[in-house]
DNA sequence: TCTAGAACTTTACGCGCGTAAAATTTTTCT
DNA sequence: AGAAAAATTTTACGCGCGTAAAGTTCTAGA
């Protein structure tokens, strides 16, 4: 149980009767040794409790086991989920994930990519915020640093992208919406910061002119990311104007659709497809709480655990090839669509 | 425009004019500098971009300029919300936060407290799991690193504890409760993750023996962080079985609540303490949806900016006076009703 | 048993910066 | 103006480890 406090690699390599460059080969990879050198080094560090120095080892170094994950706001439970998925399947691959949020502004978004470019990361993972992000600072900082982008796509940044697909999104619910009642108009926000919310839109209007529809889109303002507020006011000034031409509404994302749940509730107006409903609301992307929503909500699911281990896997590859692909490679995950009561 | 590149601090400090020590010293604090001196230093910094590498700096310093922060679980918003505060604080005061989720596990909290140990943090911020934790590793690490506890006090752990005032909480929802309507009944888990839980329930004894009422508390069987789906299963079996005595349900937080209301829109329910009510909900948090969900949710509501900046100045006094306080202080902040619709 | 080749040890250097001590310059105060 | 105080420079060393090169020991295969 003397579990003594060893200073550094060389005391401990000493002590388990090694060198030091064979014990610091042990720690860059475990394989490298032989099997008989690996057990004594392991035994002996069980017995001693040591862990090379992180910063003496990541300085002498061109690049870190380190993998930075860059997301646009943390506070978003879709985001969180990203985050989780990814951040777990790059520990389990030996690497060390440090997560950061932009909080939704672009100043800290470039702040956050300066950290980790002075961390020197093997790759980063990146959501970027969209239409506010500092283009060209994601250019320089994509230039040095191997990046894959995921969620939202800004085109040719980075080395890949791994997205959903938003048109099997809006194809699979507006088909859903046509086929089970009115069809659907589209409620989303008049400046979205996100680029999947314009390759939304325009699939809804394609997706009604295959079903012979009009489409109808109602645009509401609102700056930020209370989207859920946004959705609130939106619904209800929409709702008073008259602007929604049938009984179903077809939200860009969750969180629109969870402030349109709340205002429908504030007006007496009841949500679902039974009879004695006013309305009806579906949505895109499975927010954590969309199930338990009232009514639970109809919606589109991403493949959260795709999106995440295919960007991880992307981003494997290219560690391994020295950071570049060459070919800039887009791939979309397409929507589950998940039926609950609202729609 | 030559933005050359600066490889070392000595080159920087040659291109400006100055010694190496001396710009050295700026970075460590630029206010330990003169003004001219400052002045050179900065001008060089638009010209050049140099930051100074940050492995090479940490490396031969006792103690870094990094903060860690751990919550149990990151997908939860309202220690998404805990986190940004307490993010942006840290940052502000020119710390680098170090942001660690636990994944609502306490092998990975286990294993968050090691990676934190070895970055060599001038202070931690830690919300703990609760009953779950790994009590030895933490107070192991307490002895190394100056740690804070937020949210969840462990006895004893930490140099200081932040967090809201359970009994406040429960007081104030359940005063409101008893004078605008019938008692509430209690509704929780049985086996709560979190030590908050169980000083509410306490409190609601309490509370309730104060205004002469019988309390009756109602536990339902769950295990992990999947709150709303706890509290729906749980709300759907206890309003099967009339556990529920009186027409108000006050749950322990508000992702339960959340689930509970999603129980009694599937079974017809009308919640509200408007004409037509069957039931009234309210709760404790003032989960960032609360505001959101149908009807809305009364609770009552966290000083999440409180504990923030309070946990975060305590860290900093910690810190200063070199890690030890010598007394552990507990603070706590009352809450703040918001009366919704729900109740 | 011999030998090629892998694994290991030894030796040596460098990474970029913190930091201490002594010498020097600049500023501030009397 | 002179002296004390503060800021800066010079010099020098160390942090803990990566890594390369050359020599040595071990393993595996014939």
């Amino acid at each position: 149980m003397s579990k003594h406090k060893i200073r550094n690699m060389e005391q401990f390599a000493a002590l388990s009767g090694l060198s030091r460059p064979t014990v610091s080969k042990y720690f860059n990879d475990p394989d490298s040794v032989r099997p008989t050198t690996r057990r004594r080094i392991e035994e002996a560090l069980e017995r001693y409790e040591f862990r090379p120095n992180i910063y003496a080892i990541n300085q002498n170094r061109r690049l870190t086991k380190n993998i930075g994950i860059v997301v646009p706001y943390l506070a978003d439970p879709v985001f969180a989920e990203h985050a989780r998925s990814i951040e777990t399947l790059c520990a389990e691959a030996g690497f060390r994930p440090i997560l950061l949020s932009s909080h939704g502004g672009s100043e800290q978004e470039s702040e956050n990519l300066d950290s980790l470019r002075s961390l020197k990361p093997a790759g980063v993972l990146m959501a970027p915020l969209g239409r506010a992000s500092d283009r060209s600072a994601i250019e320089r900082f994509c230039r040095d640093v191997p990046t894959v982008l995921f969620d939202s796509n800004i085109e040719g940044m980075g080395e890949a992208f791994v997205g959903s697909d938003n048109v099997s999104f809006v194809n699979q619910t507006v088909d859903y919406l046509c086929r089970s009642g009115e069809p659907p108009c589209f409620f989303e926000m008049r400046t979205p910061a996100n680029p999947n919310a314009n390759k939304r839109r325009t699939a809804y209007i394609e997706a009604m002119a295959r079903h012979g529809e009009d489409p109808v889109v109602v645009a509401v303002e609102g700056d930020g990311w209370g989207f859920e507020e946004i959705g609130r006011q939106g619904a209800h000034s929409a709702i008073a104007a008259g602007d929604f031409t049938t009984n179903t509404i077809l939200c860009s994302n969750d969180r629109l659709a969870i402030g349109v749940l709340a205002a429908c509730y504030e007006r007496g107006l009841r949500v679902g497809r039974g009879p004695g409903c006013a309305l009806r609301v579906a949505s895109h992307d499975d927010h954590p709480f969309s199930r338990f929503t009232c009514p639970a909500l109809t919606t589109a699911a991403h493949d959260y655990a795709a999106v995440a281990s295919h960007s991880v896997e992307k981003l494997f590859e290219l560690i391994e090839n020295g950071g570049k692909s060459g070919q800039r490679t887009e791939t979309l995950f397409p929507a589950n669509l998940v039926v609950r009561a609202s729609a």
